[in-house]
RNA sequence: GGACCUGUGGUGUAGCCAGGUUUAACACACCGGACUGUCACUCCGGAGAUCGCGGGUUCAAAUCCCGUCGGGUCCGCCA
């Protein structure tokens, strides 16, 4: 052959950033062929990189080579394409297009790779919504869609600004072994075993807790860290087995420095999305939360708050109301503004909505020009039907519910109903962004099934200073310095103040019946390491995962996690789990056996 | 561990509840042909599924029943 070959392409630009004072470049753009429209003469091609689409024209009489090539050309091979920047014709421009005021005429292509046809559009506005197994089978191809990239470059961005604001605010960035101890409390560990010692176990860390802990008696002051955190425990749409948190521990600190620096990390990230969020965040105790919500991340993007008829009703002949009052229970209800007209049917799914998280019942009230219509009303005196509408500022058109039970259903049940209410009556407005603190949760709560004192947080939480006293009268009344960061009723941030008094220590660990050598055995060195001057010190997690699914408006966290997990725990594109060869049990030292 | 929903060509659906005129329909994708300005290109033609799997009922099953597997949502669980 004497015909030289010419000089291999080099890409100069990428397809979504040319722009029409690009007009007259010479370019060179790689990617994948998304759309191939052949008029028989010209032919359209539209070129995909990560940064966006830019259309390729393949004319036979300006360019017969690269034409003949373009023919030939399917749906996501990947092409190397030569040619000018050209204005496109009037009339011809794209307006939903950001390259749509220009297209590259192409003089040269190459082949780079083909490819097969996909099982699914990959980039297809109008295709219907791909099933999600099969994206997860082939999540390369599912990746390369728009908005899952944006979504991975999101998260790359939220990272950044995170690392960015610590680093400026002096934190170091500190690795932690993922072979760690496993300690039985909590989640379920996931363990390894440990090949060198056979029969025995390391455990994948749930999180850095004990680790951050550890690092602040070595005097590092102020650590973060992206910790994957692995938990086995059933999976949600917004729970996988592993995860990440901005780790984040403090030395010398108290609540407010750790809140301030969360909310600058949050008001950092939230730039990302051109969102500025005001700081300080509003801030709720839990037991206000739990008066007015029913729950301990409470959505505060919408009303139907609580209001507590234990007063209207305290007199009542109502037995369904007076017995669980004489019994120490709540009477409470909300207000459904303008809902009176639900149907019979939608009123009694809302009931067994509510029995499914264990209310025996729930009291319904249509406000009607007439009065109170409901099954109940009979069983109400005049004036307690009067109290009662005045205390729920109740007009016509509204529906009133109510729900009488211990303090605990009550909040669960007519919790539920209020999110449920607020979705289906369109009460949640969209583009908001509620930052809720919610603090001084309480230091232990009852264990019903062991029936002794747990801890609610961890063991190493510092009790709040004033109740230090209830340590020894009343320890279920005790509030620790806990704090939870809420965004529109999602639990983001979850954190504390550690004891690092050792008395203290001991008397925590005494009422949650936990024995020094138990202790010992789960967190000796912990333990050990606050023996050699402990700074006073607390930290916090920010759930990494869920705020940029929030951030990115995505249902499940699935979607903004490069290679998930299905609830079952498949990794349906490598086919994890799987058995594995004998012998590598052999070398473990393991056996298995029939389940039972 | 429990409840509910779901599985039909490569993809998304219809058909299922009232079993048989269905040779399992439609759209997209795919393959071939035509077409020089499209961007959901258009037009013509073609190929492609024994209906997740197993069993049962019946003259007859995508359709009814039982079991099983995969997937999803929720409860339990997640200090």
């Amino acid at each position: 052959m004497t015909e030289q070959t010419p000089a291999p392409l080099r890409r100069s630009d990428t397809c979504g950033a040319l722009r029409a004072s690009d007009i007259g470049r010479t370019v060179t753009l790689m990617g994948w062929s998304q759309t191939n429209r052949d008029h028989g003469g010209v032919i359209f091609l539209d070129l995909r990189d990560r940064s966006g689409v830019v259309q390729c024209v393949f004319n036979p009489l300006e360019a017969p080579a690269a034409h003949e090539v373009a023919q030939r050309v399917r749906s996501e091979f990947v092409i190397a394409v030569h040619g000018v920047v050209q204005p496109r014709p009037a009339g011809t421009v794209n307006p939903r297009l950001p390259t749509g005021e220009v297209e590259v005429h192409i003089s040269r292509m190459e082949v780079l790779n083909a490819a097969k046809t996909p099982p699914f559009p990959i980039n297809d506005d109008n295709a219907p919504e791909v099933d999600e197994n099969l994206r997860l089978r082939y999540r390369y191809l599912d990746l390369r869609n728009t908005r899952m990239q944006q979504n991975l470059l999101l998260r790359h961005k939220a990272a950044q600004a995170a690392r960015a604001y610590l680093d400026a605010q002096e934190f170091w960035e500190v690795e932690t072994p993922l072979l760690i101890k496993s300690t039985p409390e909590g989640a379920r560990d996931f363990l390894v075993p440990a090949r060198l010692r056979a029969g025995e176990f390391y455990a994948l860390p749930q999180s850095p807790q004990l680790l951050k802990q550890t690092l602040m008696v070595a005097g590092v002051e102020r650590y973060y860290q992206f910790a994957r955190c692995l938990r086995d425990e059933d999976l949600r749409g917004d729970r996988q087995f592993e995860f990440t948190q901005i780790d984040l521990e403090m030395a010398f600190v108290e609540r407010d420095d750790v809140l301030t620096v969360t909310e600058g990390i949050i008001q950092a990230i939230m730039r990302v999305i051109g969102v500025d969020v005001p700081t300080p965040f509003l801030r709720m105790t839990f037991v206000e939360a739990m008066a007015r919500f029913g729950s301990d991340k409470p959505d505060t993007r919408f009303g139907l708050e609580f209001v507590d008829l234990a007063g209207v009703f305290a007199a009542t002949e109502f037995k369904a109301f007076a017995a669980v009052l004489a019994a120490g229970g709540q009477v409470k209800g909300i207000n459904a503004k303008g809902a009176a007209g639900l149907s019979r049917r939608e009123l009694d799914d809302l009931i067994a909505y509510a029995q499914s998280f264990g209310a025996k019942g729930m009291a319904y009230f249509q406000v009607t020009p007439e009065g109170l219509k409901s099954p109940v009303t009979k069983f109400l005196s005049e004036e307690e039907r009067t109290a009662f509408a005045t205390t729920l500022g109740a007009e016509v058109g509204d529906l009133l519910l109510v729900i009488a039970d211990t303090p605990h259903v009550v909040a669960q049940a007519l919790g539920r109903v209020r999110l449920h209410l607020g979705e289906k009556l369109g009460l949640i407005p969209e583009n908001t962004w509620n930052f809720l603190w919610v603090v001084d949760f309480p230091m232990f709560a009852w264990n019903e099934e062991t029936q002794q004192i747990d801890a609610m947080h961890h063991p190493f939480t510092m009790p709040k200073a004033e109740d230090l006293p209830l340590l020894d009268t009343d320890p279920l009344q005790v509030r620790g310095d806990l704090y939870d960061l809420v965004l529109n009723g999602n639990e983001l941030v979850s954190g504390s103040i550690r004891v690092h008094r050792r008395d203290i220590q001991e008397r925590v660990l005494e009422i949650i019946n936990m024995p020094l050598e138990q202790v010992r055995e789960r967190f000796g060195f912990l333990v050990e390491a606050f023996e050699y001057g402990a700074p006073p010190h607390g930290g916090m997690a920010i759930g990494f995962d869920r705020l940029i699914m929030l951030m990115a408006g995505e249902k499940t966290i699935r979607d903004v996690i490069a290679f998930p997990k299905t609830s079952s725990g498949a990794d349906l594109m490598m086919d994890a789990p799987t058995t594995v060869d004998p012998l590598q049990l052999r070398d473990l030292g393991l056996q298995l056996r029939k389940r039972g």
